[in-house]
DNA sequence: GAGTGGTCTAGACCACACG
DNA sequence: GTGTGGTCTAGACCACTCT
């Protein structure tokens, strides 16, 4: 007969997590409000400096709470952006209150710093997909609000958009897809590949990103109503400033 | 005049793990080798054990690494599934040998446990897309080769599919959307919207998660030809296990 | 100046994995 | 049995924030 298996206790760090983490999630600590300190939790607890920190550190590396130096540790929030793939039909239909997030639902001003235009060697899956060796590499990085929120890297075939507009900071009116229309490679069909992970240490300095805060990463890949590849666009979101949505049929 | 910054060492705990990770993304340590574990590391570095035990878990939280206990600290892998939300037109035109990123291209056989099936009252996002304060909930966890990928919980208006299939754990051949299309109701429209965050305790529990693994959430709504919303399926996925894949028009 | 989080040391005991 | 990671104590010094 199986004996009837004895739950661990969890050990002090985590049940004090736990407590905090369901205040946080109950609602009865809210954005932006203080956690109890590192000395709190000692003196609370009976614990020592290390205990109070690694309690600490669970919901920090969570997402849900904040450290700041000096100051203490805070509730954090969750306001994002709402960014649309495939929204062909849906949007006016029935688009409107149905949203499951709330969001910002429309992007607010964008602005656009660092870019930085190149022509380089294409790497391997770039360079698999476009058919090209070299290529012409658009970075960029978008901020809101004077946050960093995106980090944008665009590759074109280097045969294709050479001596045009595409190869210089200003492309004119209507951007990169107007150019490639007027050569006749108009983007006609889409393709996204996502996923989500924890960010490399250069996205941590580059979106200014917090612990526990995961980014989603973007490979569009833009193809002609030929299905020739035209651009491949690798996108790196702050995730906890974005909500994605896509519409589509049957 | 701007005095030229000093840019402050980085913590030994930092250093350690930045030269790790560089091991790591360089690939002079591969899938699943052993990194330094705390006495080495103490010993290389002459070093408390709290300080590599800090810089071990950088790596851990950014997902790198998985620790074992009594074993070691290892390189993780990932291997991830493949999973097309629209997919109308690309798929067969020039869906292959295009992919950005490497995985099982199609789902592997997935297994399906701890189903659980509930009329309940409806929480507040549900009810307002479904119009609706009673639904019918089937709960189902997926997994693949073994591991747990995916939680997922769909909402049904009750009485659109009381006293159908839909309410038993056998749904019958085609699935709910069969029995939804036999009662009029045929979805012909969806929304995906996409987050990804830190998982909860019970997700972490319930998907086997290791520290460092964000979740993507996809909260899909399913609407006839009317516009009419008919379920709300939210999809809890281990980040780590997926690449998904969206193509659209236009 | 007082309080906060960030880093670090030098120990300790434990449960678990592996040979 | 030995080594591993997991938890915890009791200190210390620092940089930073807030008042």
């Amino acid at each position: 007969m199986q004996q009837s298996p004895v739950p661990p206790e969890p050990p002090i760090y985590r049940r004090i997590a736990d407590g905090l983490r369901e205040a946080i999630l109950s609602g009865d600590l809210r954005d932006g409000d203080r956690l109890p300190g590192e000395n709190a939790l000692m003196a609370r607890h009976g614990i020592a400096r290390a205990t109070a920190r690694q309690a600490l550190s669970v919901l920090i590396n969570e997402g849900l709470a904040i450290p700041k130096r000096g100051s203490g540790v805070y509730v954090r929030q969750f306001r994002p952006i709402r960014r649309h793939g495939s929204r062909r039909l849906s949007r006016d239909r029935w688009g409107r209150g149905a949203a499951i997030w709330d969001s910002d639902t429309e992007g607010r001003p964008y602005t656009v710093d660092e870019v930085d235009i190149d022509r380089e060697r294409a790497e391997d899956p770039v360079a698999r997909v476009l058919d090209s060796s070299e290529v012409w590499v658009r970075r960029r990085r978008y901020s809101v609000n004077g946050r960093p929120v995106q980090l944008s890297v665009s590759h074109f075939p280097a045969e294709l958009v050479e001596g045009t507009a595409i190869t210089r900071e200003d492309t004119g009116p209507g951007g990169v897809y107007a150019r490639l229309g007027e050569l006749g490679h108009a983007p006609a069909h889409f393709t996204e590949e996502l996923r989500a992970r924890m960010p490399h240490p250069h996205e941590t300095v580059q979106l200014d990103l917090p612990a526990g805060t995961p980014v989603i990463v973007i490979a569009r890949v833009a193809r002609t109503a030929d299905g020739v590849a035209v651009e491949v666009n690798e996108m790196v979101l702050d995730a906890a400033s974005y909500v994605l949505q896509y519409d589509f049929d049957s």
